[in-house]
DNA sequence: GAAATACTGAAGTAACTACTTAACTATTTT
DNA sequence: AAAATAGTTAAGTAGTTACTTCAGTATTTC
């Protein structure tokens, strides 16, 4: 898993946008062409490709063109380092909790 | 768990920068004050508090003021629902991916 | 081979972001 | 009460982002 803190960036930026979501989001329920990707958001093909290449820059998602029509999959291994920085980060702090709420048990128990 | 498109939006847009993913591993270890989440940044205070406001406005961090320090800390119920956002996705890909290899096991099957 | 399809790329623009500095307020400390 | 601390707010600016339109290039289809 890929923890660099630059491709992070690319990653949590191209997911920070809503019309990026909702092309991961019907990447999530299968390949998709371009066209495709486009027809639900209220833009132009061009604006589409344009979040499309932010996303490839992320690595969130891949693409491959065959004759004229580019299919784009979701890579899975890049959303899963994006899931894992955040887990974390939660979990650091939940442990930290946990601690915490042990001390004060204890501490409760010595009186 | 909060699934309003706006606040993914706010939380996404918020872990997209690279300061402010600083801040909240510093936050994951337990609560700061706005001093203490500045010091390790090479930018102004002033930059640290329009940061923290935006981590704020998310709802991944909550702050509190005693006196006249500001001490923040994680809301770790937002983060999960980043999390989630994120997990669901991959979830529904890796889904789809086991389908369609039962599909194509059971179809060697058949000859 | 002409027309339709599926994209691609460049240029322009309006809005937004991540800062800066500087002036300010409120709270402690001495 | 003066000085130091901790944070806030406003205004300005350079750079980025999310589009647009328009003109292009391959690839199919008819």
């Amino acid at each position: 898993m890929l923890h660099d803190p630059a491709q992070l960036d690319l990653m949590f930026q191209a997911l920070a946008d809503p019309a990026r979501r909702q092309m991961v989001e019907r990447l999530s329920r299968g390949p998709a062409s371009v066209s495709q990707l486009a027809e639900p958001l209220a833009m132009s093909l061009s604006a589409v490709v344009q979040h499309l290449n932010v996303l490839e820059a992320s690595g969130l998602v891949s693409t491959e063109k065959l004759g004229r029509v580019r299919t784009c999959r979701i890579e899975p291994h890049a959303l899963k380092a994006a899931e894992h920085w955040i887990n974390e980060r939660r979990l650091a702090w939940e442990r930290r909790l946990d601690r915490l709420g042990d001390f004060l048990a204890d501490t409760k128990d010595e009186t």
